[in-house]
DNA sequence: CTGAAAGCGCTTACAG
DNA sequence: CTGAAAGCGCTTACAG
């Protein structure tokens, strides 16, 4: 019912051989029958099945992209539609595809890979779902198939990742605390699941110890659950004898639930606390105060995974591939006193 | 090199028509070749090849989601991740796969859709992009190709869509400000372009004219790009002589800016002037003061999405599908004086 | 219950 | 410059 390469090799008097050639822009095809042969394609509306194609080829131009199941909270990945839309603007000039794989858990994620893999629909893989043991990644890795995890692993040899560096990212911020005349630091939100809230972590002790300050147990609040918000950990939390007099959360949202216990405590931030989080989501610079965070550059990030696929996926040469994007402090009024207050 | 049909069959010694028939679990293979049959598929650790599958079945059991592109801002749907979760939950159920597609712009997006339709790659699409005059929703319904729209189009004869009621939920959120005691009330963002805005703005209108308040045009503020935040529209308004008392903003973003804006010039929220926005996004309950907001229910309009997108490419029998997913309006402190301040 | 053959819509050596 | 043939890895009438 659809039209094929043979209604149009029949309506040009060539053979499908010729079509083809045409198609693909073969320069061995006279320039009169591939006139011929493109009117006619457009007169008919013919559009080459690329099932087929792919067939022949062993190439779909189809790459899978796989996010955090239902039941993990994309949480992990507030910036998701950003380093989609950086996927998405290379892939389309490299003519490639992107499937969506968003499944219940762990274990369907890692059978769907198999599937996609094995069943020769997808031609490369980006991970956003860097746990700490993934079995996902370990999957890809024993079959030898290209793939790149948004986000470090932490056994990183054989893996192709993008990511900030987010130890640096970590010291940068605590840095910017102690130059505030701040000692008393907490972490909130430390979470053992996540490398990156994990190096951030490790990037705000080695600032406090260059620093020669004391790292303080009753200062640094775990978080099983990323879901957890800041306002239930402040709760949780037992601050009151020797309370911090800054707060870095492991997340914006994280920080704005605890703006908002401390608000509710009488507490005003920045004047008796400052407040800083992480990855600058939309509303941090309209929320009041506007909160002092850590731009990502997720739109590059995205770029970059796909970037690395696509060179991993295009050359025989198996080597490994980095790339670690910059993150840029964002300075605002959650963490300077008199910030507002001051004519400039 | 990757393992086929042929090389199972030929180590089972049967012929590939009845290894493929064991693998469609055909009944009248018997269970002793279907078991050995079994056994060597994953001794040989085979997956059927589903490119091949698909050429001859002509099903890819994939489907198109079409997002807004680069260009636009993702703005019109910030709840984008929770369609995706919705839509993703049961596609995979159904087996099927989401192939996402996100170009620059709207030429683009036509041809992209060409692409993947008339190449046989998808068997159904959803668009997230619906705008005043789609180009590809005039596209789709020329090919008469199973689609499904997010958001009710202006001409939706013949055409399937899922949305809330977004004429209900501006008529309920504006009746809740004139419930508070408020007449002046200013309807902020209203752009030509979005259909969901539209409508909740005429809900705004009826809302008013039931209550025989008057509609004051002074207290309407277009936006000709959805990107324009609160806060500049706020700048550039003049509302001095005669300001209202009550803000509905075309979304939670937009009251953010809004809020930040009044915030500056030593106006209260709500005490002085109450604002409330749509859309319920994640921080709105942090927000200080929390922001009442219409809860869209974005995973429903996902699931919902699919169904009819389902439906629509597994029946031959064609008639038009619709969806209203109920909304629900939240209210929260910045609509409700001394809510917070009161004992309870 | 099982197999041989044709076909899905393309591409690409091989031959001329 | 063009065509006939084989093949990509499956499925499915048809025959037995």
């Amino acid at each position: 019912m659809r039209v094929t390469i043979n209604d149009i090799a029949k309506a040009a008097e060539v053979s499908p051989s010729t079509v083809s050639r045409a198609i693909a822009n073969n320069p061995r095809i006279s320039t009169k029958t591939r006139d011929k042969i493109f009117k006619i394609m457009k007169q008919m509306n013919y559009h080459p099945n690329l099932i087929a194609r792919s067939l022949v080829n062993k190439s779909t131009r189809i790459i899978a992209l796989v996010v955090p199941g239902n039941t993990e909270k994309v949480f992990q990945h507030p910036f998701f539609p950003e380093i989609l839309r950086g996927i998405a603007s290379v892939a389309h000039q490299s003519k490639y595809n992107i499937l969506i794989s968003s499944v219940a858990d762990v274990n369907d994620e890692k059978q769907m890979i198999n599937e996609l893999v094995k069943g020769g629909v997808v031609e490369g893989v980006i991970l956003m779902t860097s746990r700490v043991k993934d079995p996902s990644i370990e999957e890809l890795v024993k079959m030898d198939f290209p793939f790149v995890v948004i986000g470090s692993p932490t056994n990183d040899d054989q893996i192709n990742w993008v990511d900030n560096n987010n130890f640096a990212i970590g010291y940068e911020l605590t840095q910017h605390f102690i130059e505030q005349g701040h000692t008393r630091i907490a972490f909130v939100g430390v979470s053992q699941e996540f490398v990156a809230v994990l190096d951030r972590f490790a990037g705000y002790k080695k600032a406090l110890e260059d620093n020669r300050l004391p790292i303080d147990d009753s200062l640094i609040i775990e978080c099983e659950y990323l879901s957890n918000n800041g306002y239930d950990l402040m709760q949780r939390s037992d601050f009151q004898e020797k309370r911090p007099t800054g707060i870095i959360a492991c997340d914006d949202f994280v920080a704005f639930g605890i703006i908002k216990f401390l608000n509710e405590q009488g507490i005003k931030v920045p004047e008796d606390i400052i407040v800083a989080g992480f990855n600058n989501v939309a509303l941090s610079e309209y929320f009041v105060p506007s909160l002092t965070s850590v731009e990502v550059n997720a739109f590059q990030l995205g770029i970059q995974a796909f970037e690395l696929l696509f060179e991993s996926i295009n050359s025989d040469f198996k080597s490994v591939r980095r790339a670690i994007i910059p993150a840029e402090l964002i300075i605002r009024d959650s963490t300077c006193i008199g910030s507002k207050d001051q004519p400039r």
